[in-house]
Formats: C-alpha cells, structure tokens, sequence
DNA sequence: ATATAAAACTAATAACTGTTAGTTTTGTAA
DNA sequence: TTACAAAACTAACAGTTATTAGTTTTATAT
C-alpha cells in the first residue's frame, strides 16, 4: 500500500497534477490514461480520486495555471513606464524562461486545451484572446512611436507568439547550452530579424 | 446502405483520408473515432476497411504526404541557382501557402505524429529531422556569404520553423484577407524583424 | 441474364476508459 | 489505547474503442 509522496511545500494534488503534467505532454491528454497516472504515483487509480474531483479537472488546472502566470507577467509589464520595444522584448524573454523552466505544462496548455470540456474551453480561449489583443496593443503603440516597422500589428502579434509557443524543441537545450545565450540569439531573431 | 462518394480522380481511400484530416484535426487523432469518420462518409465503421487497413494507417498516410511534400520542395529550391536569402524566402513562402490552402493535413501533421506507431514514428522523426538539418545548411551559407547575420544557424532555423508551424491560426484569414498580402507581411517579419 | 467482384451491412469481441461504491488500512490526536 | 479522519484498497459498472468474421447487397462485365 504505497503512498503519493509530497514534499512540505505541496500538497498532493499539486503533485498529483505535475505527474499529469508530464503523461499528458508525453501521451496527450486523450491517450493518457489515469491508471497510467496513478501507477507513475505509486497507487491505485481510484485513490487519485481522494485528492482531485476528474481528469478534466487536472487539464483545467495545469491550463489555468499557465494562463494565469502569462496575464500575470503581461499586467506587470503593462505598468512599467518603458518604451514599447523594451515591453515586447520582456514579454519575448518571459515566454521564452517560462517554457524552458516550466516545459511540460506549458506544453499542455499549448497542445491539449482543446480537450478541456466547457465552460473551462470558453474561458481558457478568451484569456487567450486577451492576451493577443493586448499584445497587439503594445505593438500598435510601437509603431505610433515610431519603434516598430508599420507591419499589421496583429500579424506581428500572432508571427511572435507561433514562434514562441514552438520553443519546446529547446528543451533540450535547458542544459547543454547556455540558456541566456540561447535566449539572447531568439529574441534578437524575432526583433530584427535575419537578414542583414 | 449508403456510399462513399468519390469524384473520378480520387481513390476512395484518398476520400477517407481527406475526411479523416478534418476529423483528427478538429477533435485530435484518439478522441476522433472510426464510427465517428464513417458517419461522416454516410457509412457503417466496418465499411471502412474495405479500402483502408487501419486507422493508425490514415494517420501516417497524412503525415507522410505531408512529409514528402516539403522535401520534395526542398529538394527543388536547393537546386536552384539563386542566393541563400532567396532559398529562404521561397522555402518561408511555401509553408504559408502550403499551410492556407491544406490546413487539414499540415495541422494533423505537426500536431498528431507522437500518436504515429513505429516505425512511422521514428521514420516521420528521421524527415524532419533531415528537413532542419538541410534547413539550417542553407542559413549556414547564407552567413558565410554575408547574406544573414550570424546568429547560430540552428536557433535561427527552428525559430523559423516554429513560427511557421503555428500558422495555423491565419486559416480564418484565408477568405477575408489578400492571402499574398499576408504571405508578404510574415515574410518581411520573420526575415527582417519588426524593430525599425 | 448471369457470374463475379466490390463494397456495403450486422453482430460480436476483447480491451480499455473514467469513475463510483464500499471496505480496509494507515496516520494522528486525545 | 482509543477514536476519528485521511487515504489507500478491491470490485465493479456502464460506455467506448478499433477491429474481425460472416453475410448480404450492389455494381460490373460477359
């Protein structure tokens, strides 16, 4: 009879959600069974059910979680009294840390959201409709500034984030290479491009 | 007791597999079903396999046209006489266009190959792998020809690739906008940046 | 019209799914 | 030690899955 070990600082939900986080990138969300889960716990699949109410709930979680962060991080940067280029570029390096360091549930939250069942789906695109508008608001006021080329800005927008949400191929790269360097060469390709 | 219908060019099975990419697309490859993709074709499930094998199968039928599609235009572009930014271009214009006008597929395809039993998986793995590989060669001349500046060829290659991948999200434009428009406008982007 | 092949059907199977009910074990506080 | 709550267990259910076997219908070519 084994037991769902947790540290002092977590409690067993939030342990039971980052092992779903690493089976559903692994597996996807549909192919990742919650015996699965629960045997990489060390337990019986009914016990998961003492901590967490569904598996949709766990997807919901890990989804909001990271949603969460990124709303958090772009309200701070809203605030900041710096020049729209500086605010792109540390929304840039945000995303960029925050997928080399918290890679499985940002990779959930990318690829799996669709399998949430509603009203968590609305929710979930909605905040990230958000996020893209504000996004896009940043880059229009770039280009008021005279910062940014007058390229659409949603195009701008949405160019920037597919780039960002591929970063998970980096992952390997979390320890052979220099991170910063790593993150410096990316964000120097998306703000001024190739070409010479 | 209905039929699968098919126009003179295309094989049944060519009629299944389209209707399959809707399908995995919009529901993923696990939670889209095979009586699911039969109702669709106005047919019984076990119907189906009189002209396909498996669904695994369609899967790798997808991601193998998909394949076979980029190398062989890479094979083209490599060969022609032209400088390495010029390479890049076309190759940058071909994922767009590709990505507009066979969304189905190319979603399944960069979104449903984990799901790929081997030894698909390793095969479909082994060509993109290949694809970078070529990829990055070319960026690597066009730095030794002074063309790019020199960012490391792998970073630049797949931040290129990443956001081209998540292209998906202009379908929606397809109709709206002038789809030359919108090519020329990633293009400029993701080869000479936004930062003025 | 008749024989043959293509392609649909119905019925069924074995495996797997998330989850519940009810029970037993374990840990904790008096 | 005893009582109680937390958390594990076993057994089971109702549903779904891809796929096979065997049969019947439809289309085609002589």
């Amino acid at each position: 009879m084994a037991k769902i070990l947790t540290t002092k600082k977590q409690t067993k939900s939030a342990v039971i959600t980052k092992v779903a986080s690493l089976l559903f990138r692994e597996k996807g969300y549909n192919a990742a069974s919650m015996r699965e889960l629960a045997e990489q716990l060390n337990v019986e699949a009914p016990s998961l059910y003492n901590h967490i109410n569904s598996k949709a709930e766990l997807l919901r979680n890990i989804c909001g979680e990271v949603a969460e962060a990124f709303t958090n991080n772009l309200d701070e940067i809203t605030e900041e009294p710096i020049s729209s280029s500086k605010k792109l570029e540390k929304l840039i390096r945000f995303h960029i840390k925050t997928t080399l360091s918290n890679f499985d549930m940002l990779f959930v939250a990318n690829h799996e959201w669709r399998h949430l069942p509603e009203p968590w789906l609305s929710e979930f695109l909605q905040q990230r409709k958000n996020y893209e508008n504000r996004m896009v608001q940043i880059i229009k006021q770039g280009i008021l500034a005279g910062e940014f080329k007058n390229h659409q800005p949603q195009v701008a927008a949405l160019t920037i984030l597919s780039a960002l949400r591929g970063l998970e191929f980096w992952q390997k790269y979390n320890k052979l290479n220099n991170v910063k360097a790593l993150e410096n060469n990316i964000v120097q390709q998306l703000l001024t491009g190739i070409i010479k």
